[in-house]
DNA sequence: ACAGCCATGTAACTTGTTACATGATTTT
DNA sequence: AAAATCATGTAACAAGTTACATGGCTGT
């Protein structure tokens, strides 16, 4: 539900039209997530149907502006003001091959973390190089810094597996 | 894709049935994740229909086996063979709402994060005690752990957050 | 008898996502 | 005149998810 309350968010302050919110959005999330002009339609289509935004009149320039509704800055507030949840959040990717890797056999599991780190490292040193150029607000800013703390704590977490697996070959099989 | 590609990998040493299926998913990847059974069954049909997996004969009990084709096979090995980029990972609801809360007027940014971080907070101390009392194999404890690194991160990040937002109001804004 | 687990499946829905069609305006 | 950007929208699909229907078997 993420696009969905970013362009609520977007819409709060003032009313806006489709594609000055991909604009937004974009420049506050930062280009790593374009956003599809399509998507931002059919979000604003599916947001009107549940009665989050409406369209008002068209623009002076023939532009369909949508505002935020009553019920819209409800949910926006609502969104705020309540935390993610580990239960929000969507299945990890790496987590669950690792973890079908480990448990399946003959797939080496080591070769599985090497590849992996060898991916994030680049990522790394492309979102450090991204972050030496420092174009963007503080948001796009904050963002980069998401990813390489996430990206960092998942090397963290390969090396981590990889430790934890050679103590079990090592030792006895658990 | 992680569930298709999970059941891809439990289904490659040998066949299995569906009900099956799911206990062994949750049993990998831990209980923080259910596994809901019916989507066990759809996603056995959307894998049949793309020629990843095909129901062999019935169970001596009657029960319904699936087992993995030859394209499921090379799908599997190009998933663990192939990393987890950037790109493929899905917008981060937390990052998206701290960066629209920083863009947008009028909402308390210094807010969202304390309550994200007590939130956060709590996380931590329960992935903690579930770690404590270790049950699970090998697999289910690195998905804990990933777990515990992420909420790590995440504190730090929230950290980070609250210092550079302390720095822009004081000094000049962004 | 009844509760609860084992087991399979379907219908319906959500969000996210892209490919395409269409046209106006602006820049080169 | 052609290319690029601005601007709106639709059709179609994927993957995830849940609620429900159905029935057999097991333990109390």
């Amino acid at each position: 539900m993420s696009i969905r309350h970013g362009l609520l968010a977007l819409l709060s302050p003032e009313p806006r039209y489709g594609y000055q919110l991909r604009t937004e959005f974009e420049a506050s999330t930062g280009a790593t997530w374009p956003l599809n002009i399509g998507q931002v339609y059919t979000t604003l289509s599916r947001m009107e149907r549940d009665g989050l935004v409406s369209p008002g009149e068209e623009d002076d320039q023939g532009r369909v502006v949508y505002m935020i509704t009553e019920a819209g800055r409800a949910e926006m507030e609502r969104w705020f003001s309540t935390p993610v949840a580990q239960a929000d959040r969507p299945r990890d990717e790496l987590v669950i091959k690792l973890a079908m890797a480990v448990t399946a056999p003959g797939v080496d599991v080591g070769r599985v973390v090497q590849t992996q780190r060898t991916a994030t490292m680049a990522t790394l040193q492309e979102l450090t190089r991204a972050k030496r150029s420092a174009a963007g607000g503080t948001a796009q800013r904050l963002v980069l810094d998401s990813k390489i703390f996430q990206a960092e704590a998942e090397q963290r977490w390969l090396d981590h597996c990889e430790a934890v697996l050679a103590a079990n070959t090592e030792g006895a099989q658990s």
